[in-house]
DNA sequence: AAGCTAAATGAAAACGATTTTCAATTTCAA
DNA sequence: TTGAAATTGAAAATCGTTTTCATTTAGCTT
């Protein structure tokens, strides 16, 4: 255990869910200037192998970490604002399980993801439509 | 209309789905040698905003694109041997739409993804074990 | 048919996140 | 304290994706 893995593991569960390495770079970075990105980066890795994280795909380009939770959960991705926002899966991933039973297929893990709006998002739209009403 | 676009929205529906760039570059060779990567890029970009596929990213680092069905489908994807293979979701979607909706989110899509063991891959664990055992 | 313009192409380079390399440093067990 | 093994930081390599740009082509208008 060195100094930098530990500053590593202790940024990652202060910033919580869904971090990029950039971002986990820079909170490392708040408390020591002199830690490689390397160095974060193979212990973020670390922390998933140990099964601390997992990562999170949500098809920008950029894979997001996201601390393994007791009880599963989804995602709501905006495509809007891009925000990222987590919802319970509990009845969705019986059924999947048992999907994944009638198929003969053992599972490990489940993805949920559902793309749309947030309600922030919804509420720009609706006001700018509401605008261009006016206007016409 | 070029014929090389030609070439490349037939080869996409010939290879089916989650096909990789490269092996629809591969395809379109096959017809025409002098087609270049790019142009199989961008045509494969393109029948994707026609709503004609959509991206499958199943966190290999390599994205894969699906033709868009009717009907929505989830994913068994392999973690031994990385085949993908589909299956239905009517019932889960309608749970998922209803969650969606209970927090306010306005859902266009939905990914539903299980990480596990193909049968496959299953009997060849088995079998593995088997073995060992008889070795002890 | 010829001319024109916008769109498409192919080769190459650029991009950007991720991963590896390697020499130097540090940890930790003996 | 000593030495082997692990870890680090800087730099470079990797690799899928995307852009650039000069050239060609498609498809309209005479
Ligand atoms: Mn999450
Ligand atoms: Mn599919
Ligand atoms: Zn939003
Ligand atoms: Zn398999």
């Amino acid at each position: 255990m060195t100094p930098q893995r530990e500053l590593v593991f202790r940024a990652f569960f202060e910033l919580g869910d869904h971090v990029t390495v950039d971002e986990l770079y820079d909170k490392v970075k708040e408390k020591d200037k002199s830690v490689g990105y390397s160095t974060v980066w193979r212990n973020l890795k670390l922390i998933c192998k140990v099964g601390l994280a997992e990562e999170v795909n949500i098809g920008d380009g950029v894979t997001r970490y996201d601390r393994v939770t007791q009880v599963p959960h989804g995602h709501f991705f905006c495509v809007e604002c891009k925000s990222l926002t987590e919802f319970s899966v509990d009845q969705i991933v019986g059924v999947l399980a048992q999907s994944a039973n009638d198929h003969k297929f053992v599972p490990e893990a489940f993805k949920i993801e559902i793309r749309g709006l947030c309600q922030q998002c919804q509420n720009k739209k609706t006001s700018l439509n509401t605008k261009e009403e006016v206007r016409d």
